[in-house]
DNA sequence: CCTAGCAATTGATATGGATCAATTGTGTTT
DNA sequence: AAACACAATTGATCCATATCAATTGCTAGG
């Protein structure tokens, strides 16, 4: 399917293509591709060579690791307006790392990396933004490894809510979960029954407010302690 | 302490530093220091504002999280010829994520962090190489991430163990422990009580041989299934 | 060479969360 | 609107691992 305005659009603005000229943008453009989605596609597997990183135009993916007893750990759900995969033309062995579905109706622009490169050569700001963008993917990692490590998964929770309310700006304290509970359980690497009785307690002892995908922290203060 | 040729040409042929030219790698030195860390020091600690990076000319250091239980959660441990701290100058917020302490007697070469944006400013080699680099660490912490993951305390080291064998080339079923036992169990948010008794049993089945830090894989095959 | 301090091992116990199982809730499709 | 598939919750049980405690081993510094 061809790129219309409408699409290349919303691309525009986001960091990794802002600095781009008028040509240079058309030029990236060129090869760029609209790919759909139907609720639990599969775009690609860990391991499965990478020609192209993606862009979210609407919908939402997960992306996880297939684990040796066969379940899957998911590292990141992906949203509206961000790119992934995009640090994988950089590796020596050009594959990815990670397996990706669609956990909604998806559409996603496929561009081409080898276009993308190409620009970075001619145009350092390109190259600085990818390298901020990078940075702070690296930055949600270790986030994700020290919430890992926590002996207790009241904890984990608790640290992962915190996160969540301190990337909503302005502050809010109540926000919606990114996904699914059982996927959310898969990001702390506990089980989806554990993470329920988690809610429930933190709710009896009046810690915060759960309706359905809502969370409400109801004592900021009081909560940090238990983190 | 001056940069004497010894330091610099430690660093030259480093991926992040042979796209320079000779030109460009002095301007580089121009304000890079020496550091010299005894075992046990602490060069930087997570929050600290980042005006530097480093390059590991001898020694070791272990990169790690400070948890609010007082209590830390290495990161990665870093050796020699090895840049570290090079992804946070990208971010936007230039605060070190984690804190160093040296395990070893350490020397360091401190490069400004402005100095090396000059130069990917000019010099498109150099950050496709930098780019390179990042990615590759990305993928190191999504390894760690899948092994944080991991239900079973002797799974979690099986698959650390051939990690560690998949890094040596040739592909050699002795190596050495790139630390100290209770520094891995931190690695693999266990305890260390926990490793010892793993390592016991590995060895009663005769699937790995313990020697100090020297670690023998006796059976890959078999070895393989336990992860 | 001896000693102090830290690392590693070994043992005993308690418990948090996984697992198994069943029920209830929710939303999507026809 | 009914029915189906999947998500979430709730309950009961069990086991792996954290924890506490003590001993042994190692290594670096005086």
């Amino acid at each position: 399917m061809a790129l219309d305005t409408l699409y290349s659009a919303t691309l525009r603005p986001h960091r990794m293509f802002s600095p781009l000229s008028v040509n240079e943008f058309d030029q990236l453009l060129q090869h760029a591709k609209i790919v759909s989605l139907s609720k639990g596609e599969h775009l690609f597997t860990q391991g499965d060579p990478a020609h192209n990183f993606y862009f979210i135009v609407s919908g939402q993916v997960k992306l996880f690791r297939l684990l040796k007893d066969g379940s899957e750990k998911i590292i990141q759900i992906m949203n509206k307006d961000e790119p992934f995969a995009h640090a994988v033309m950089f590796k020596k062995q050009k594959t990815f790392p990670v397996c990706t579905q669609a956990i909604a109706a998806t559409e996603l622009i496929s561009i081409r990396n080898q276009d993308y490169i190409d620009l970075i050569k001619t145009n350092s700001d390109i190259a600085l933004e990818l390298l901020g963008s990078m940075s702070a993917n690296m930055n949600n990692l270790i986030q994700e490894i020290e919430i890992l490590s926590l002996k207790s998964s009241t904890t984990k929770v608790v640290q992962y809510l915190q996160t969540l309310m301190a990337d909503k700006s302005p502050l809010n304290s109540t926000f919606a979960l990114p996904a699914a509970k059982h996927m959310i359980a898969s990001m702390l690497a506990i089980q989806p029954e554990t993470l329920s009785r988690i809610f429930y307690r933190l709710q009896k002892k009046g810690l915060i407010q759960v309706d359905g995908a809502d969370i409400t922290i109801l004592s900021p203060e009081e909560f940090k302690l238990h983190s």
